[in-house]
DNA sequence: GCAAAAGTGTTCGGGCTACACCCATGG
DNA sequence: CCATGGGTGTAGCCCGAACACTTTTGC
């Protein structure tokens, strides 16, 4: 049998500023490979699997500072047309400015979801500034007493695979239940932030504006004020804070 | 690469009473097969990988009445003796009453963990009755911006190997997950159920007791009464409930 | 009558939401 | 001076925890 790792890597990045005094909007990304598939790694026999990929990650980023997990195991042989019968997949979160090379063949592709009154479909618009990636998700609940099984199929042709589109889903929906429950926000920033960059990092993966004043005292806790104080907009400068390493979470 | 599927199988017996007029109490209990290994499967090449598991619980329970979720795939050749380099594990809720036959080489087994105090070390006792296979687990936090890992070792020998406690404990603390946000619980239960029975079920996987009158409103809108009423104990006899279909939640 | 379990109601506090309001900045 | 973002305070609401209390039953 054979067995492929791959990765869904995310990224939040800064977009162009829409007013050059207003502050830079961030969206989420996701790295492709240049045939839209997800970036793979090798799982050797010898190797423990979580090393594999996070050596595959050191290599390909050259930079040890990167948040992993374990994602999902796929074998649906319906989604191949290849002849890998199973797929570990990862889910890798990465602040770009620690990324000090990269594959030409990788690009960073915006993800915007639409759609979003009607929720068991979604309309993904994946765009890397060169080229847009269209397709419809459809996801299928049946519940009963023994279980609650979600099925994501892809409707219609596109030019990504399904297996991609639903790893990439399962992928928003790990971060979201992640952003709740655990730190892994702080993995898409620097070491240092404003707290209206960490609202946003929570704002695009929820999917939902968020009251500012609301959120400032729900991650009071989590973080430490600096004495740096920076300026992110041309208005009033934010102070710079940190996470706070003595927090501590019934992280799950 | 030689790859294994396995599973963790949950049930929740009645133990004796401690009074006849008092309730059964339950108790958590997993499958171990003679060996005290977890039961294996094959994944085939040409099957998708949950059906697979599923047509092997069915052959080994005849029944087609369980819950079933992909668990973690585990690839750390440190754990194994044998030649398996990856193990995808399955997790497993059956209603014992359901299991219509077993393999002999099959036992429950009761899970009792002590220790509680010491968050960091669990003391785990399996009894079938005949047998008790004991070991403790040690659990090492790692937390640092990037990442809350969570590294679980077996402390000294045991008859259990390292990577069966270890998704014991896995499966347990998913549980634990599952309970809060899904309906999960039913699955230990008949179709038809006493508040209290429910409410056993949410204890020895939480593991702590709750206040039967706020259980009963949290709980509320998930059931449906029925006009049947039933004795458990020697006392005021309880409606029937059932799983209420029409209770949505954001099921994660 | 009593103990145990089934079932209802009330109170309290913490956390989240909504929102008013202040300060700081630069165009 | 005003739009925008940084930051504080407060009032209302919902939900969970604690607990008092009633009802039902068999011994």
């Amino acid at each position: 049998m054979k067995i492929k790792g791959n990765f869904i890597i995310f990224s939040a990045d800064n977009e162009e500023r829409k007013d050059v005094r207003r502050l830079k909007e961030k969206k989420l990304q996701v790295v492709l490979d240049k045939n839209n598939s997800l970036p793979t790694f090798d799982i050797s026999n010898k190797e423990y699997i979580k090393k594999s990929a996070e050596n595959q990650i050191e290599l390909l980023f050259k930079t040890n500072k990167f948040y992993i997990e374990q994602l999902y195991t796929w074998g649906d042989p319906e989604y191949y047309t290849s002849n890998t019968e199973l797929t570990v997949t990862y889910l890798v979160i990465i602040n770009k400015k620690n990324i000090k090379n990269m594959p030409d063949s990788f690009t960073f592709y915006d993800i915007n979801i639409e759609n979003k009154e009607k929720a068991n479909q979604q309309d993904v618009i994946l765009n890397n500034g060169e080229k847009k990636i269209q397709y419809k998700i459809d996801t299928i609940i049946k519940r009963n007493r023994e279980n609650v099984e979600y099925t994501n199929k892809l409707v219609g042709k596109s030019e990504i695979s399904e297996l991609t589109a639903i790893i990439i889903h399962t992928g928003i929906k790990r971060l979201r239940n992640r952003i709740e429950n655990t730190n892994i926000a702080f993995s898409f920033l620097d070491k240092e932030f404003a707290i209206s960059e960490l609202q946003q990092i929570y704002e695009i993966i929820l999917d939902k504006k968020l009251v500012a004043a609301n959120f400032r005292k729900k991650i009071d806790p989590m973080i430490k004020k600096t004495d740096k104080v920076v300026k992110e907009s041309a208005y009033r400068p934010s102070s710079r804070y940190t996470f706070n390493d003595e927090f501590i979470r019934n992280w799950v």
